[in-house]
DNA sequence: GTGGTCTAGACCACC
DNA sequence: GTGGTCTAGACCACT
C-alpha cells in the first residue's frame, strides 16, 4: 500500500486517494477481496480506526462494499470504476486549468507549458 | 481582496495565495504600499491576525517588506517576482503531470484531456 | 425466499422478518412442514448458521415449532399466527405516526401525505 | 437535546436524526449558532468524538456548517432545511406503505388503520 | 475472525 | 477557545 504522508492534508484523505486510485487504477480486480482492516492499518503504519475511516468512505463512493462479518470486496460494477476515473481525472484537469488562468496564463502558454513539462521528463 | 474562501484548506494560506498570484500578475506595482492590515482585513471579511499572519507569510517570500512605523511595500526588485512567478507555475505543472501519471495516464491522453477541457471553456 | 438484503439491518433479522411474514400471510399453511435449515440457507445465500439463528428467533414467537430428529413445522394454532400479524401491524403504525408528529405535522397532513402516497403508485 | 439512546441503531446515527429533526423543525433557525461539540456532547451525554461524527454527518447534507476555529451554524439556505424536510417525509411514508404491503395489506386497510390509529390518540 | 461503534485522551491548526 | 485529526484500546454484532 503505502506508508508516506504528507503533513498538508488528513491522513485518512490520503488513504483514500491512494486506494481510490489503486482501484480505479486495476491494481484490485473487481470483485476481489481486501485484506482485512487491521492487516491494512498495519502495513500502512497508521491505526485501524484511521483506516477504517478511509475504507468507510472510499465505500461511500461506491468503489467497494462490504460483506457483514466477512470482509470488504471491491464493486463488481465496472460502470462505477469507469465513472469513478472520469470524475476522478477531469476534476484534477480543471483544478489545474484554474490554477494557470488564475495566475494570468492564457491558453496557449498553458498547453505549452505542459507540453515542454511533458517532454522534459 | 477577495472574500470567498473554500473550507478544504485554511483561510491564511488562501490569503497568501490570493496576495500572491496578485503581486505576481502586476496587480500591485513593484514599490507600491499597499493598504492596513486592518482595512485588508475588512475587505477580506477576516480576522485581523489573519490577515497579519498572511502577510507576514507572503513576506517571508521575498515579495513585499515592511517599514516600521510606516506600512508594507510591494519589493522594487523585479527579479524576485518573475522568479517567485516561475516556481509557482513550474510547481502546479509537475504537481498535475504527477498526478495525472499516476492514474495510469500516458503523455498522449494528458496532452488530450488538457487539449478538450481547454476547448470546453 | 429471498436472497436481497439491505445493509442496515443484520441479515438474521431481515430473514425473521421475511419468515415472519410469510407465515402471517399464509405463504405456509398451519402445521406445514418447513424445508431444512441448509436448504433453506442455500435458497438465502446465506451462512447455514446465520439461517439456523433467524429460525430459533422466530421460533420464540410461537409461529413455528420443532420435532427434534424431524424437522421445523408451522404452528398449528392459527390464534398465535393472528395475534402475532396483530401486534406486527400496530407496531408498525404507531411507530410510522409517532414519527411523522415528531416531524411536527399534524393528523390532517399525515393522512394527506398517506393518500398521495398511496394514490401515485 | 436528549439523552436516551435505543440500542437497535447507533447512537450517532441516533443524533444525526435528532439534530436534522431539530433543524427542520425549526428548532434552531438559521444562521444560528451552534453550542461547541464538546457542550453538546455532555449535554448528550456522549464522547466528543461520537458527537463531533454525528455534527459531521449532518454538515454533507447542507444543514449545517463550519466557521474554522469559531463554530458551527444552522444554513441559512431555508431551500435546504425544506427539501431535506421533504426528503425525510416521503422516504418515512414509503417505507411505511412498503411495510405494510409487505404485510398482504391492500390500500383500503392501510387507510383504515392509519385513521383508526389517529382517532385513538 | 470480520467489520462497526464507542470512549478516552492527546495534539494540532485556526480564529 | 473552536473544530479536526489521530491513537489506543475496548466491546459488540455478525458470519
Amino acid at each position: 500500500m503505502a506508508w508516506n504522508f504528507s503533513n498538508d492534508k488528513p491522513i485518512f484523505q490520503q488513504l483514500v486517494d491512494i486506494i481510490t486510485v489503486d482501484i480505479i487504477n486495476g491494481k484490485y480486480s473487481p470483485g476481489e477481496k481486501l485484506l482485512p482492516v487491521r492487516e491494512l492499518a498495519v502495513m500502512a503504519g497508521v491505526n485501524p480506526n484511521t483506516m477504517q475511516r478511509a475504507l468507510a468512505a472510499v465505500e461511500e463512493s461506491g468503489l467497494i462494499y462490504t460483506k457483514r462479518g466477512d470482509g470488504r470486496y471491491v464493486s463488481e460494477d465496472e460502470g462505477i470504476v469507469k465513472s469513478a476515473l472520469q470524475e476522478y481525472v477531469v476534476k484534477i484537469v480543471r483544478d489545474f486549468i484554474s490554477a494557470m488562468k488564475g495566475l494570468g496564463l492564457d491558453e496557449n502558454q498553458i498547453l505549452t507549458f505542459v507540453k515542454s513539462s511533458l517532454n522534459q521528463e
